[in-house]
DNA sequence: CAAGGTTTTTGAGAGAGCTTAACTTTGCAG
DNA sequence: CTGCAAAGTTAAGCTCTCTCAAAAACCTTG
C-alpha cells in the first residue's frame, strides 16, 4: 500500500526533475531536500525522513547531502499519479464545467483514489485526452507522454514571430486568473509585435486583434507552437 | 478539518442507527461499541477512543458503557458523506458503465473528497438523482432524504401479492452478484407464488415469467413497492 | 584554505489511529 | 441476588508523518 504522502513526494520529485530538464542541468546533485520542502510546504526534516524511506522502498536513489533521483519504479508511480490528476482535471472542466483555475485542489484529492479500472474507464469515457486543461500532457496507460509538440516560450520569440498558445510553464491559480484577465487561453494566437530591452516585457497581438504588453515573467511562462 | 477516519465512524454510526429504526428499538442503549467495531472491522478499543473524540467534538453523545448516538451536527456530517457516496455511485454506474456490485469500494474513496462545489455540480450534472444504483435514497443538499416510497420486504408479503423491487436491505457485493445470477434487478416485478413454512423460503415469479425460489434471507433483503 | 553562512541531517517528541493485553462494568442465568 | 461470561474501557505500545532544536556537512568567499 502506497500512502497519499508517499505519492505526493514522488509526484513532487518527478516534477522537479522535469523542470530541470528544461534548464541547463548540472544534475550530478539530485533534487535537493530544500527544493522538495519548499514545493511541498513542509520542513526539511520531513523530507530527509521520506527520502530515506523512498530509497529503502526502491523508488528513489538517495545519498545523504547529495539530493535524490527517482528510480524507474518511482517514476512509474509518479507518472501514474500525474495521469490520474490530469484526467480528473479534464473531467472537472469538460464535464462539470469548472474553470481551469478551479480544478487543481480537487484533482489533488482525486488523484489518490485507487482503482486501475476507474482510471481506464475515465480515460476511455473522456476520449483518451492527450492534454489537460492547462495544456499539460497526459501520459497513456503505460506511462508514455505522447506530447510531440515542440514548444517555444514567448520569451524566446522574435519580433514578428507568431504562434498558438498550447502550454504553460506555471499553472498556479493566480497565473491562470491573470491570463483570464488578458483573455488569453489555450489556443490563443499570439504575435510578437515588439520586445523591450528595459524590463524584458513583450508587446503582442492576441488573436490578431488585442494589443497587450506582457511582463517578462508572463512571457516566459507562455509556451507556443510556431509554424 | 475532519479526518477520513472520523467521517467513516460517523457514517457507520448513522447507518447502524438507521437500521435500528427498522427494527423494534429499545434505543435507550445507543449504538454499541461492539456493533461499530464489527461493521468497521476494527477493534473495540479503537472505537472507545473514537467515541470519546466524537463526543468531545460534539458529534455524538457518549457515556461509558451506554453506547452512542449521533448529535444533530454529527448526523449532518454523516448524511453529507452518504450523499457524496451515493452520487459517486450513480456517476460510476451511469456514466462509466460500472456494474452495481463494483462501485462500493471506489465510492468509499470518492466520498471523502472535499469540495462543496464539486458535489453540487456533480449532483446537478447527474440530474439530481434521488436513488443510487442499489435503490438507496440520496439526500438533497440540505440533508433531507426525499424517499417517500413505502417499501415492504418480500419476507412480509402474502401469496399472490406482487410488487416492484426498489430497494435492498443488504448491498454487499456478494448479495448483489447473487441477485444478478437470478436476473433480479431494481425494477424487477416480483409476484409471490407460494411461501414455505419449512425454511421461510418463497417461490416467486419474476417479471411474470421466471419461477424462482428465494431463501428467507434473500426475501428479507428485497424491498418492494406494492400497488 | 579556512571561516562563516547555508543546507541537511539527527534527535526528540507530538498527535492520530491502530493493536494486544489487562482490567472493569454490565447484565443475564441460575 | 449472586456469580460469571460477555462487552467495554484503560493502558501500553506501534507506525506514520509531522514539527522544532541542535548538530553536522557542505560550499562560498575573502
Amino acid at each position: 500500500m502506497i500512502s497519499t504522502s508517499i505519492e505526493n513526494y514522488l509526484k513532487c520529485i518527478y516534477q522537479l526533475e522535469e523542470q530541470l530538464v528544461g534548464e541547463r542541468t548540472d544534475s550530478t546533485k539530485g533534487i535537493t531536500t530544500g527544493a522538495i520542502a519548499d514545493r511541498m510546504e513542509t520542513q526539511a526534516p520531513s523530507v530527509s525522513d521520506m527520502l530515506r524511506k523512498l530509497s529503502e522502498r526502491g523508488w528513489a536513489t538517495y545519498e545523504k547531502y547529495q539530493g535524490t533521483h527517482l528510480t524507474f519504479e518511482g517514476r512509474k508511480i509518479a507518472v501514474d499519479i500525474l495521469r490520474k490528476h490530469r484526467l480528473w482535471e479534464v473531467f472537472l472542466v469538460e464535464k462539470l464545467g469548472f474553470k481551469w483555475d478551479e480544478v487543481h485542489d480537487i484533482a489533488e484529492q482525486l488523484e489518490h483514489v485507487v482503482s486501475e479500472d476507474l482510471v481506464d474507464r475515465l480515460d476511455a469515457w473522456l476520449g483518451h485526452p492527450q492534454f489537460d486543461p492547462h495544456g499539460d500532457p497526459i501520459p497513456d496507460k503505460k506511462g508514455v507522454m505522447r506530447d510531440k509538440r515542440k514548444k517555444k516560450s514567448l520569451h524566446d520569440m522574435q519580433s514578428g514571430e507568431a504562434g498558438v498558445l498550447v502550454g504553460l510553464g506555471d499553472t498556479s491559480d493566480t497565473f491562470l486568473r491573470y491570463l483570464d484577465s488578458f483573455e488569453i487561453a489555450l489556443g490563443t494566437r499570439i504575435t510578437v509585435v515588439e520586445r523591450f530591452e528595459f524590463d524584458g516585457s513583450v508587446r503582442v497581438l492576441s488573436n490578431d486583434k488585442d494589443k497587450l504588453t506582457l511582463s517578462s515573467q508572463v512571457a516566459a511562462n507562455l509556451l507556443l507552437i510556431t509554424p
